[in-house]
DNA sequence: TTTAAGAGTGAACACTGTTCACTTTTTGAA
DNA sequence: TTCAAAAAGTGAACAGTGTTCACTCTTAAA
């Protein structure tokens, strides 16, 4: 299906998104592969055959074009760790593989989790988080998912209730967070550096989560 | 005492490493305050009245300027978190409040500790804690220092022994590293983003250290 | 006093994001 | 079909960046 580009639009406009989806593609290519410091306006424009100052028809500035790569990620991101949500199983599994499937979904693009949090320009996208209401799944919201999916385990007596769902669920994000980061950042990260280990990432990410649910549970 | 500037040097040497030393303080003081991002050579020498040519005279590039405003930025981390280790009081106490300190001095400089994961270039630092033994403390070596204070709560039985001491090291150290970015990337990150939490950055810390402790003990 | 080393500089190079006047193409209506 | 308005696309320029290089000037030692 391709809605977006068949009803109520011209040949002009359909012409306008396919130039548009050309630039996203080719700054998601340059982007996935060297990171945002190897993108520019200049290099983007060569390989789609414009002229630099084309873009700005079609993107207010280079941020703006980022912010849409990472857009799309966070969403791609939410999106898997729903899935595993909406899997068969005990609590704690179900929880467990959320909290995995959001590491490894986001070390699937590395480059992007990197950008993503180094910019300061992009934690503004996060005062959009506070009008959520996070009972429903949102675009960009997925720690209003992980708050509900606490919530969860807190009524069902499986994860501590001394504490309220939304700080619990900061705590297990940082946590995340910064297992990503640190994977995506220093190469090779949980098998050789900073220090030999011989542990795999998968036996890195199993622990870790491991470490993070037992913490959180009563008692 | 001021040995480095009395002991073997010229009055040239020593004026020189009085204009260096004028770069880096002036390099500090923007760096704190803008960050990586409002740093430039051009303005460096505005604010020391020299030119950007004569910075290189005693740096190689802005990138080893910066490494060593870092260097001393870790150094400063392994300081604060090794006094907590040598105080007195039971493990587990003396754990947390190791986890705490590197997350609070952290925090001290966000914009140091920021840069200091968002650059590709400073990870190559970590190269250097390879060659390390890790039972001597270290200047640059924060991580070899938490993986013997994980060793010493697994001899007194006070932490796991199912996995080795530098995994449960690496996850510890993930959680503390997301908790202080996402602290110092998101503005007002416990408290109100991304959600109204009104749990203050003490509590939320203190939750965090908790949580891992907990998940790090038997059983 | 002379000489060589080192400190300091202005101008330039190659890059960046961005803007703006300008031309070309396309569109919708008379 | 013609014509004006709108939109698409462009080259040149601006201000900024890190960095280099030939050059001057000061300093230190012979």
């Amino acid at each position: 299906m391709d809605d977006a580009s068949s009803h109520d639009t011209s040949p002009a406009e359909r012409r306008r998104l396919r130039v548009r989806a050309s630039i996203l593609d080719a700054a998601e290519k340059v982007f996935a592969a060297e990171g945002s410091e190897g993108l520019s306006i200049r290099r983007l424009a060569d390989e789609i055959d414009y002229s630099p100052a084309a873009i700005y028809k079609y993107f207010g500035s280079k941020e703006e074009l980022v912010d849409e790569l990472k857009e799309a990620f966070f969403a791609e991101i939410l999106t898997h760790v729903d899935s595993a949500r909406l899997s068969t199983g005990p609590y704690m599994e179900r929880a467990k593989s959320c909290l995995r499937v959001y590491m490894e979904t986001a070390l699937n693009k590395p480059q992007h989790y990197m950008a993503a949090f180094s910019d300061v320009q992009g934690m503004v996208e996060i005062d959009e988080w506070e009008e959520v209401d996070h009972s429903q799944s949102n675009k960009h919201n997925a720690f209003a998912f992980l708050v509900s999916m606490v919530a969860e385990g807190q009524e069902r007596g499986e994860l501590r209730q001394d504490v309220s769902d939304v700080a619990l669920a900061m705590s297990l994000w940082s946590a995340l967070h910064g297992a990503a980061t640190l994977i995506a950042h220093i190469p090779g990260f949980p098998e050789t550096k900073p220090i030999e280990s011989g542990l795999s990432r998968d036996a890195f990410l199993d622990l870790h989560t491991d470490i993070l649910l037992r913490g959180a549970q009563p008692q």
